[in-house]
DNA sequence: ACTTTTGTCTAAAACGTTTTAAATAATGAA
DNA sequence: TTCATTATTTAAAACGTTTTAGACAAAAGT
């Protein structure tokens, strides 16, 4: 059974394939259809099950209804549900979503962009992105496409964001510990380090020690590296082990590694010495419901993020929207 | 900075469209062009960053490089693992993945599969299929549409399929259970209980049970709704401790039923009375290795399934695989 | 020297839509 | 009636590729 087409339905409505296009298309009074063939036309396809061919539709209008979201990991609960909440969004606008992962690589990312915009066409793109510069996102050949960058913030590069106040988090976090009397809080941050949720993140946890009379000791933050994350933990544990035995807090900044961090806990000879020590996370995930240890953790608006970004990248591409948005989403604290 | 196109290289090099697009197809020779001229082009193509527009050459080739994937929940981390997996596969052959969510609802599922096929042109599908029969997919139009099933069977449907041993799998859990003196072991099942893996993991753990010559005791087998799981759950612990509160073995058929169990225990009165209950997971994730429980698991080699499935259906696109292919994969068990 | 074959290359058709520009029919004015 | 206007419809162009069929030289046969 062949897919039925225009032409078809031309020759069995005994009208021309322009005006069913236009009609199917919902353009019969601005072309001056009369409501009666209108009507006609529409009555007659409705139980032919005809679908337009997306690629002729796309060649000649340009659009393509789909749009590209580039992650760092879509492995990462964080990730798959904005994916998720996204897709939802989209789906309901007749759009459709290209999940792609950048693996936390600048090369990728800079190939997932071409490919999406050059070989996939897509209508616009959503990225969190992993680049340290706004370089690839500036050239001229990007200009007019729209583009939503969510999670994080590139320097210098005046876009259309949806993030969340990174540093309010974090300072939330670090005044939560010291309420409970912790007093030699470590920091374990994480590669690429100059993003810039890690970097609010960090300058939070700086200044909210600051601010509760708490030395800054530079030893205590630790950077585990994004493709090694349970070794790098390992070490930073050795090392506290030895020269700064007296800490009693490690606040991580994001879920990856609190999750690594309770599971080498649990492994090793950790398990003794450091079995009081309290720690917190920013990024809450279901997990820290489950264990015996309270932690204190910084929950993200995940399903509000897809939403938001979703919505605006649809207004930019309808050109409802034109001006650069900014919207920072609000955490919330979770103490145990 | 408009787009280049066929046009203007052919204008720049001074051959034609024809001349130019064979070339760049690796066609050259095919035709006849002359293999100076080849390289030539070839040589003068490469620094002029010129990317054939993907609607047009779909439009006429009837080939548009793009895989559908519909999985019951994205946000799941079996299914996005799975996911991340195809992808990457599929990359290195040059095609993209489009992630779709059924969200364990047929009706959407079959909106997915024609939106896919008609609307978006895909080469080919991935589906981990929530419906109970294969009504939808033996209808004629899909006759020739290359597809590949993964995780779940379909009834009395021959088609292409990558699954794992979950009948096999089922009898390791329960086998260790037993092995460690559990006498009275209940199943926290899932609906759509139809699902071919939940009926296999049933078949497994009641043949287990009589093979290990402990009574089948059909009130221990709850059924948890996928839409309802916590409040199911919560249910059939109460009627569990009404009833049977001689249990001594919980087995959840897969994690989502498990990780929900794991949080219920922790908050509520069950945390007393239960606490000495063994748990025991169809399914295998991170968690596991951090808590305090000891939960034995059984773990599906969730990246090979990607991998298989991925591979099987491009060589049902290049039709270099016309038999239908049953790939089944073990499972290992875990034993904490 | 003339036809046939071979080696290169290109014009034009095709893919299935949407949109522009123009044709036809119907109505109103003169 | 006839011409101008308006309402309705359609033919043809366009989107940017790939592929078919054929053009043109050069080489080879006779």
């Amino acid at each position: 059974m062949k897919k039925l087409q225009l032409e078809d339905l031309a020759k069995q409505l005994g009208y021309s394939k322009t005006l069913i296009s236009m009609v199917l298309n919902g353009k019969g009074d601005q072309y001056g259809i009369s409501k009666k063939t209108q009507a006609a036309v529409l009555n007659a396809v409705s139980d032919l099950d005809y679908t337009p061919n997306k690629f002729a539709r796309a060649l000649r209008t340009g659009k393509s209804f789909f749009v590209g979201l580039i992650v760092a990991d879509i492995s990462n609960p964080f990730y798959s549900t904005i994916a998720k909440s996204i897709e939802s969004q989209l789906f309901e606008k007749g759009y459709n979503l290209m999940v792609c992962s950048s693996e936390e690589n600048e090369e990728r990312e800079k190939k997932l962009v071409e490919m999406l915009f050059n070989q996939q066409g897509v209508d616009g793109i959503i990225v969190a992105s992993c680049f340290k510069s706004a370089d690839l996102y500036t050239q001229s050949r990007f200009y007019k496409s729209p583009m939503v960058f969510i999670d994080r913030l590139l320097p210098m590069f005046n876009a259309n964001y949806v993030i969340i106040d990174n540093y309010g988090g974090s300072v939330d976090i670090v005044n939560s510990l010291v309420k409970n009397k912790c007093k030699k809080i470590a920091c374990f941050s994480i590669t690429p380090s100059y993003l810039s949720t890690i970097e609010d993140r960090i300058n939070g946890y700086k200044d909210a020690l600051k601010k509760n009379n708490l030395e800054l000791d530079e030893n205590l933050l630790k950077a585990i590296n994004f493709n090694n994350i349970e070794q790098d933990i390992i070490m930073a544990l050795d090392n506290l082990l030895k020269n700064d035995k007296d800490v009693d807090a490690i606040y991580c900044l994001n879920n990856n590694i609190t999750t690594t961090l309770l599971k080498v806990l649990k492994d090793t000879k950790y398990n003794k010495s450091l079995s009081k020590i309290k720690i917190a996370s920013f990024d809450d995930v279901t997990l820290f419901d489950i264990i015996d240890r309270k932690i204190t953790s910084v929950s993200q608006p995940v399903e509000e993020i897809g939403k938001q970004s979703a919505s605006l990248l649809l207004e930019i591409i309808d050109e409802t929207q034109t001006n650069k948005s900014n919207i920072v989403l609000k955490t919330s604290l979770i103490e145990r």
